[in-house]
DNA sequence: CCGCTTGTTCGGCTCATCTCGAACGAACGA
DNA sequence: TCGTTCGTTCGAGATGAGCCGAACAAGCGG
């Protein structure tokens, strides 16, 4: 019976899915309810969610509000003038992947430097201190290398993952 | 005073790699640890790291485990003979964000293209069915989308910092 | 106006995780 | 040999996150 097979294959994809969510940060729920979306026809309400994944009403809601949050999935709000509010997956994983590297990737590392940066900044002038040298340059090693790292995702989150992969391959050291 | 300010400056730095560790999915605990290791003149034995920490000695010694094993942390295990262990942490960053790279990324992208793959060699050939078309294309979008990622991710682990940066910055679409 | 459906919010339950203290095995020195 | 120090392991307590059911607000149709 190939409904069964389409389904396997389906729930296969939507398993990895799950555990995708787990590494960004999100929860399994949130990765099921993705990939549920990323599958349908057309856009669903939450009680279509509800009967899709067995989640709660309530669980489904507060997902589905997370998941629009992080551009996951869009709000198709009243269509049609009901009141029933319709979720459609963002279907372009790639965007999805930037806006991780950005919202996560970015701003961490950004967080990071500002940091560490601060801590340069503070670091007393005495260099007749061992010490404060010693600090100085684990501090210093640890600018550059973030610096750089910055600069790369900065960098990445604006290219195609194809644009991307030749601008590495084309690459000679 | 100057010893206050080198503190504080080590602090904030240390605070941040307590924050990085979360995101890595490591606890609050391995960052500040790894923070001291990275800061100390020489590696560190567990009862130091107790009183450099606050920790518990079983907490300390559960933690430099889980560093050890995830490549932050060395073990020089009985240097100079006695049963000492002591700890040095791996002060490469980039050398750490390396391995990150490929323990997770790595793993995580080629997990994930691997089910897409399965998926996609189970879907039923049957194509009058709309419904099975229409799965096999959303399938090969993904895989087509992560076979770049997990090229991209792989070339990454190859490449130092400043190299991705200067592969990045000379790419011209 | 009333019933029905939809979506959100709230409190509670469960389960996992982090951390600790205590107990234990091992090695070293006196 | 005995006491001390070090490192690991175990069980327990606390904290937090995920999920649920119930109650509530908001429209829509009869």
């Amino acid at each position: 019976m190939t409904e069964g097979d389409r389904d396997l294959a389906r729930e296969r994809v939507i398993e990895s899915m799950e555990r995708s969510a787990e590494v960004y940060g999100l929860t399994r729920s949130a990765g099921r309810l993705y990939g549920v979306l990323y599958f349908a026809d057309g856009p669903l309400s939450i009680p279509e969610l509800v009967e899709e994944t067995g989640y709660a009403k309530s669980t489904v809601s507060n997902v589905t509000r997370t998941l629009t949050r992080v551009g996951l999935v869009r709000r198709r709000s009243s269509e049609g003038g009901g009141r029933r509010v319709r979720f459609a997956a963002e279907r372009d994983v790639w965007f999805v992947l930037q806006d991780v590297l950005r919202q996560y990737g970015q701003r961490e590392v950004e967080t990071t430097l500002r940091a560490i940066r601060r801590a340069e900044s503070e670091l007393p002038d005495d260099d007749s201190l061992d010490a404060v040298v010693h600090d100085r340059e684990r501090v210093e090693d640890l600018r550059e290398t973030y610096e750089d790292v910055a600069e790369v995702v900065r960098l990445a989150s604006e290219y195609s993952a194809s644009e991307l992969r030749e601008a590495l391959e084309e690459y000679e050291r």
